[in-house]
DNA sequence: AGCACGCCGACT
DNA sequence: GTCGGCGTGCTC
């Protein structure tokens, strides 16, 4: 016997052989047979996961598709499940169709969706337990490996696999163990799921016995003679003060020794001595007891009009845009419709995009919902994500409310009710790498039709996208203009940088003398400073010295893009493209040059034309982390810091009121981002950084600089008008061909060799042009290399008719007669659907 | 994704 | 004459 269980062929006089087909974390495209042990053929199920050996040496954790007996027409003996990690499926009923329309429209594998939707701990072969049979006697010498391993046991009964090969130093042991299973040596447990184990804390109380305040006097006396203890001890009475109600009646034990600055074996003498107790509680920061749960507040007028409506909107349409104008207390509104959905009995996901899932808004619900609630997002730890899935899983519990990133689309929602879309117009909704490159807004639709579930969009400043679902009745839409606490609008100022330059007025600095004053009045005063740079344009824009012109293509509507190797401008969606001119083609007098500046450089300004004033950074730099970004944000909001220089990272999260003025430095940077919603977003940026000026009762000012104070959008942007932005916008994107009036899908191709790439992205748009109509490009994006591969794109713009899955075929069959010719083999090629 | 099998250059 | 470069195709 070896290694490996000997595959089915010897099968006669046996019960039918079942088979399973399993899906693997790889991007595969076909699930793949194994043949199910015959103590597992009564246990193995479907939406478990079992461990495969897939290829000479690997071993996967794979998901069971589907358990049959229909034997496979294969030429070759197939291998055996090698071990089954579940007593209960790990994907609730529906996930599975979700999965496969999420592989089928964003074009990706089924594999991919996989990897991407379950936590890493619950696909490791690490969670595997090995346990060590002493008592069995090696017939010969072990293989070397093999006996390495018995050693690691040393004098642990049972060590994972994960912790094995860290022990061992040695890689991919299941091969291994399997050896040493067949010949008895260890034993794999089958039970392997274990039970989320909640971390707990140390938390220390008095000794029951002491009833009233007299009784510590007898205390004091016996530790009179050591100091350490007294001293622990007033200060745990300082912190719990035993008898006075309402009081805590415990401490956890790490804070009480920090708080009385002694070591741990001082409290141990306590604790012998009977005077306090400790107790092991269960750590759960977000679950508070039931009777300290606050009520949701109350609505006001405007609140409960627009929640009846959207009510109403639900009995007749599943989907439903909000929008409501900034501090309009949106979120009140999520609160009472989640609070109604889990009544009924169902589950609510609130999705919030990454950067805005900050603890204000976690504790805020927690207060509310208190063990109802799940929080899941990237930052958690393996134990805690696996813990979300869990409760999900467990039947029989009351329904809770997932509070989470775009990832928390993949959890195991049994009876999912209402689904929260906050913010559904921030592009960090869609991933874009790896795959599946997902927008979880419209993922979040396609889920709640599978689960009969309603659909919340919120938003001040909603997506084209979604205005136009809701313009053409596709999505109801409830509109709510009042601001709660009836704050004012602030007032917007836009300030000719352009002109002001040609006047020497402003020579040399980012500051206008108009943001200068206000910033120097706001300050003097003890008020708050926003400047808002968005430096995300790394590739330069040209713009003429004189007139301020940035050079715009002739078909598309979008900036030109400066191309350092080939010294020429070019449009990133059309290809249009011209010699870089030496002197500006609108006046015909300005010189060029690049424009592009970042938070860095207004930070250095700052220094030098506000000596002595504090200041902040916020931007991906400088807030790595996120408790970095919220000790950031923290420090602002409690004026330590006057002035907050950021990138967009200001515009979200918490709500300062003592900002009087916010100043956007350069808007023009905003407008010119290559892409063809630059301007829906440039407004959104803008009117969501503006909202950051003047709370309360007082009204904000807020100057945005800009070298052409005329153009529409600013013009929208200072009179709060989204409508007509979103009309000029739209009218714009039916003229040009864009979404939401087609569907794009970016064809991504990446190689070493640009001479290759570029022959071979011509010819395979060539070849797609034959198929399908709506073809474009190739071109460079902005981005032309990434991490030594170069990059063309090739855009299909297809009639919103037509569906991903029925063009599939056509792409796939175009990839492989491209990808067949021996010299192309190595570019690398993947889809973005909806990009 | 890994990893082996396979076909062309610089070494013992 | 072999060692090894990574290019191509498969993994139940």
């Amino acid at each position: 016997m070896t290694g490996y269980s000997s595959p089915c062929d010897e099968t006669a006089n046996r019960l039918p052989v079942k088979y399973a087909e399993v899906l693997l974390p790889l991007p595969l495209a076909n699930t793949y047979t194994y043949c199910v042990p015959e103590e597992m053929a009564s246990s193995v199920r479907k939406n478990f996961r079992v461990i495969v050996p897939f290829g000479k040496k690997r071993y996967y954790t794979a998901i069971v598709k589907e358990v049959h007996d229909h034997a496979p027409e294969t030429p070759y003996a197939l291998k055996e499940l090698f071990a089954l990690l579940d007593g209960t499926p790990v994907l609730s009923p529906l996930q599975m169709k979700f999965w496969e329309w999420m592989a089928s429209y964003y074009l990706c594998t089924l594999g991919d969706v996989y990897k991407a939707a379950v936590p890493s701990e619950l696909k490791l072969e690490s969670e595997t337990v090995v346990f060590y049979s002493p008592d069995v006697e090696a017939q010969k010498p072990l293989p070397e490996k093999e006996q390495t391993v018995l050693d690691a046991f040393g004098l642990e009964a049972s060590l994972t696999v994960a912790a094995l090969e860290k022990k061992t130093g040695l890689r991919n042991l299941i091969p291994v163990l399997n050896s040493l299973v067949n010949r008895g040596h260890v034993t794999v447990n089958e039970e392997l799921r274990r039970r989320f184990v909640p971390k707990t804390e140390t938390v220390v109380r008095l000794a029951p016995c002491y009833v009233r305040e007299e009784d510590l006097i007898p205390v004091f006396g016996q530790l009179h003679r050591a100091k350490q203890q007294e001293k622990l001890f007033l200060a745990f009475l300082e912190r719990i003060q035993p008898f006075r109600s309402p009081a805590p009646v415990e401490i956890s034990k790490k804070e009480l020794l920090r708080d009385a600055g002694v070591s741990a074996s001082v409290l141990d003498a306590l604790l012998k001595r009977g005077v306090l107790t400790a107790h092991e509680k269960e750590l759960r920061p977000l679950s508070l007891p039931a009777e300290t749960l606050q009520p949701l507040n109350e609505l006001s007028a405007a609140q409960q009009t627009a929640f009846e409506e959207i009510r109403r909107v639900f009995a007749e349409k599943s989907v439903c845009l909000l929008h409501g104008v900034p501090s309009c207390g949106k979120t009140e509104i999520y609160l009472h419709l989640a609070r109604e959905t889990l009544q009924q009995g169902r589950q609510v996901l609130y999705l919030l995009p990454e950067i805005a899932l900050t603890t204000q808004i976690t504790e805020r619900l927690a207060r509310v919902l208190g063990n109802r609630l799940a929080v899941y997002h990237s930052g958690l730890s393996g134990h805690e994500r696996v813990a979300v899935w869990n409760r999900l899983l467990q039947a029989g519990q009351p329904p809770l409310l997932v509070l989470g990133a775009r990832s928390s689309l993949f959890l195991p929602f049994t009876n999912l009710g209402l689904v929260i879309v906050d913010e559904e117009q921030e592009p960090s909704y869609k991933q874009q790498s790896p795959a599946p490159r997902y927008h979880a807004r419209n993922a979040a639709v396609m889920l709640a039709s599978m689960y009969g579930a309603n659909v919340l969009l919120g938003s001040a400043t909603p997506s084209l996208d979604s205005f136009r679902n809701a313009r053409t009745g596709k999505y109801g839409l409830v509109v709510l203009k009042t601001r709660y606490g009836a704050g004012l609008m602030p007032e917007i100022h836009l300030v000719d940088i352009k002109d002001l330059k040609r006047r020497k007025i402003m020579k040399d600095t980012l500051f206008s003398p108009l943001l200068k004053t206000k910033m120097d009045e706001a300050l003097a005063c003890g008020e708050q400073v926003i400047l808002f740079q968005n430096r995300r344009g790394f590739a330069p824009v040209m713009e003429c010295k004189s007139c301020g012109q940035a050079l715009h293509c002739v078909q598309c509507d979008v900036s030109l893009t400066w191309h350092k190797q080939a010294n020429r401008l070019v449009c990133h969606y059309c290809g249009y493209s011209i010699p870089l001119p030496s002197r500006c083609p609108s006046c015909s007098e300005g010189e060029m040059r690049l424009i592009g500046f970042g938070t860095e450089q207004v930070e250095e300004e700052m220094a030098t034309l506000f000596p002595g004033t504090k200041t902040a950074r916020l931007d991906l730099d400088t807030a790595h982390t996120r408790r970095a970004c919220e000790r950031i944000l923290s420090d602002f909001e409690q004026g330590k810091t006057p002035v907050l220089i950021g990138t967009q990272m200001v515009s979200k999260g918490l709500d300062f009121d003592r900002v009087s003025v916010v100043g956007v430095l350069n808007a023009d940077s905003l407008m010119n981002f290559p892409d063809f919603r630059a301007h829906e977003r440039a407004f959104h940026l803008m009117m969501q950084v503006s909202g950051r000026a003047g709370r309360r009762e007082q009204q904000g000012t807020v100057v945005i600089q800009t070298s052409q104070p005329a153009h529409p959008l600013l013009q929208t942007v200072r009179t709060f008008d989204y409508e007509t932005m979103a009309q000029v916008q739209l009218n714009e994107r039916q003229l040009f061909r864009y979404p939401p009036y087609i569907r794009m899908i970016t064809l991504v191709l990446r190689s070493q060799s640009e001479q290759v790439l570029t022959h071979f992205s011509a010819m395979y748009a060539g070849a797609l042009r034959k198929e399908l109509s709506g073809i474009y490009g190739p071109f460079a994006p902005p981005v032309n290399r990434v991490q030594t591969l170069y990059v063309r794109h090739i855009m299909l713009k297809l009639e919103r008719t037509l569906t991903v899955a029925s063009v599939r075929a056509t792409l796939d069959s175009v990839s492989r007669k491209m990808l067949s010719v021996p010299e192309h083999a190595h570019v690398r090629i993947h889809y973005d659907v909806d990009n």
